[in-house]
DNA sequence: AGCGTGACGAACT
DNA sequence: TAGTTCGCCACGC
């Protein structure tokens, strides 16, 4: 059973387009919130919707961050990498580029 | 109502 | 540059 709060953090993640990752900060703005520890909590909470890509989500480090699905941030780093994310040694390439934030 | 925890972030040492 | 500390808010006990 969702929370309010984590519906709306699923619901902005989303929106995230294949092939880009967003950070936990831009979903913080996104639902007007400075607690960037509840978006990732929220987010940690359920990672087992599979219709939700928590994947692309990612610390402002540019580096991949955490994965509480099976096989943890090593599945992580494959999805992103099937879909065209760049990623080497556990840090996102071209992070700025690769970066989507939300309008 | 209070305390501890958490897929983070920025500042500090 | 790396490691540590504090802070932020939501949630469960």
């Amino acid at each position: 059973m969702p929370t309010p709060f984590q519906k709306e953090v699923y619901k902005a993640l989303q929106k995230i387009p294949k092939g880009r990752v967003t950070t936990y900060g831009a979903i913080a703005s996104y639902l007007n919130t400075k607690a960037i520890r509840a978006v990732g909590t929220a987010v940690g909470k359920n990672p087992n919707a599979p219709d939700i890509p928590c994947h692309r989500v990612v610390p402002s480090t540019g580096k991949v961050g955490n994965y509480s699905g099976v096989g943890g941030v090593n599945m992580k780093r494959t999805l992103l990498l099937e879909e065209g994310v760049a990623i080497e040694n556990g840090k996102i390439l071209h992070f700025e580029d690769t970066l989507y934030l939300f309008s």
